[in-house]
DNA sequence: GTAGCATCTCTAGCAACTAGAGGTTCAAGA
DNA sequence: TCTTGAACCTCTAGTTGCTAGAGATGCTAC
């Protein structure tokens, strides 16, 4: 049985935020020791090391709550599963697509500011002022 | 002048936000009728275009009071102005590469499920339980 | 004058935690 | 067995950048 500290050390996740997943239903109400206190089993290392990974690669907490509910359930079908990780991996690209074109422009306004001049000629200020200086949409 | 409503067509900015963003210090408070409502000259339309485009590009509420800040000294050097930009620049990046390595073992999990097995062999829940399976860090 | 849309302030909610207060329990050493 | 100090408990509030809603008032066109 390990307490929520060694938990914690073991998975890199913090203490607090172990409690809020319990508090989301995303790990399951610890046994408690007569104290009070939490205590967890394997089964309560391996559930918090895959929301650990799930978040890590970006998954919503509702997201990692389909999945684990998928997980209990294994003669279903995992299309379910296959759509959620779709989704996630769609949203990756999405913001790498928005974030491509942010540093598109900032990388131009950033060149062609030196920080040499005065703030009146600064092109930073200019560029932000007036959205017509952009190249692209964002 | 421009009521907060005509303000937030022009530039795109909903009501509640213009507010939020007088709050926050962003826009002066503005001039205010006899029945107490906001009214708008050129300057805070320009005021409030400065800082959607800035809030496009990503730029966090507090850089964006700083680069005000700056507009309001035009002798001083634009240094600072750069400074900001600049690290504006070095945080879309770092998320970009960030993105990148979740896409790359995102889109390798969703490809290995096709979808049609069962949740008991699924690759999307066996990737996620075992850290080890990844190819990069994240 | 009045209808109806716009505006006002204030509070609460979102996501996913993090920080802190104030109090209790556990485990190791004397 | 006692003590000490780290770890644990619950609860509330703060973070960021808004958004939604309640309930009241203002503005403007007919």
């Amino acid at each position: 049985m390990f307490s929520i500290g060694a938990l914690s050390k073991r998975t890199g996740v913090k203490v607090p935020t172990i409690r809020y997943y319990e508090d989301m239903g995303l790990m399951p109400a610890a046994e408690r020791t007569a104290g009070n206190q939490r205590r967890y089993t394997h089964a309560g290392l391996d559930r918090l090391g895959f929301i650990k990974h799930a978040r890590d690669l970006g998954f919503r907490i509702e997201a990692i709550k389909d999945l684990i509910a998928l997980h209990n359930h294994p003669d279903h079908s995992c299309q379910a599963a296959n759509a959620i990780a779709s989704a996630q991996l769609d949203d990756v690209r999405a913001k790498i697509a928005r974030l491509q074109r942010l540093e598109h422009e900032l990388s131009r306004i950033a060149t062609q500011c030196t920080g040499n001049g005065k703030i009146e000629n600064c092109y930073v200020l200019t560029a932000l002022s007036d959205h017509n200086l952009c190249e692209t949409a964002h």
